[in-house]
DNA sequence: ATACTCGTATAGAAATTCTATAGGACAGTC
DNA sequence: GACTGTCCTATAGAATTTCTATACGAGTAT
């Protein structure tokens, strides 16, 4: 019974942005994702980490250690030119997504 | 490579939409999910069939088999009661995250 | 010492969707 | 009648993402 708490393939797309002003750490992105969400999503560090492995893998994202706010080790993330590019992309597809259901719900 | 043409989680809500207005069958309901989102969804059998199935297993569809517009046997589905609130319910889900990716898009 | 928080990590399960393929049946054409 | 195309359903298998649960190290505070 997997509650779906995330529609599946938003995960990145919100990575990306939350890394768009920024260089933050795991829980930090996690903590800014749901700041710009308002707290609806809440990414658990089981879905997180995986996540950013993966991006880090397709060449989005870079990391390196360093210290964190409160003095613990830290695995800083940052965009890459191409996670750049792929949040261009992504925007627009969630933006093609988003017109399309709000035109499918709205219909009679 | 899964080009996830789809959004996961998307795909229920669509069906459940399709078939708000009257019962169709399967292809029907891939050219009213067609014909709803301006052709920005093209459901694949492979992907509505298994679709169906499990909605019907999980109540929200009952379905019998009668004849097409075009003289064919075809399987006609239509919602329960359940079904109908499962629109809604997953209506309202979606206003929710379609709201929290638009807050974060916004973000600066 | 002890307990708590911070931060990362992974294994395993669960679920949905895609690609590819199949086959039966009707319709139209030569 | 044979052939071809379209309609309609179906399934197997793969791929991917996300969730639950668990773990561990290290700093901080009592």
């Amino acid at each position: 019974m997997p509650n779906t708490n995330l529609l599946q393939g938003t995960l990145d797309l919100l990575i990306l942005k939350a890394l768009a002003l920024t260089g933050l750490h795991g829980l930090g992105i996690s903590r800014r994702i749901a700041q710009i969400t308002n707290g609806t999503f809440q990414v658990k560090p089981g879905s997180l980490f995986p996540a950013l492995h993966r991006m880090e893998e397709a060449g989005w994202l870079s990391s390196s250690w360093g210290d964190s706010e409160n003095n613990r080790r830290a695995r800083f993330y940052r965009l890459t030119a191409a996670g750049r590019r792929q949040l261009q992309t992504e925007t627009r597809q969630w933006e093609t997504i988003a017109l399309a259901m709000a035109s499918a719900l709205e219909a009679s």
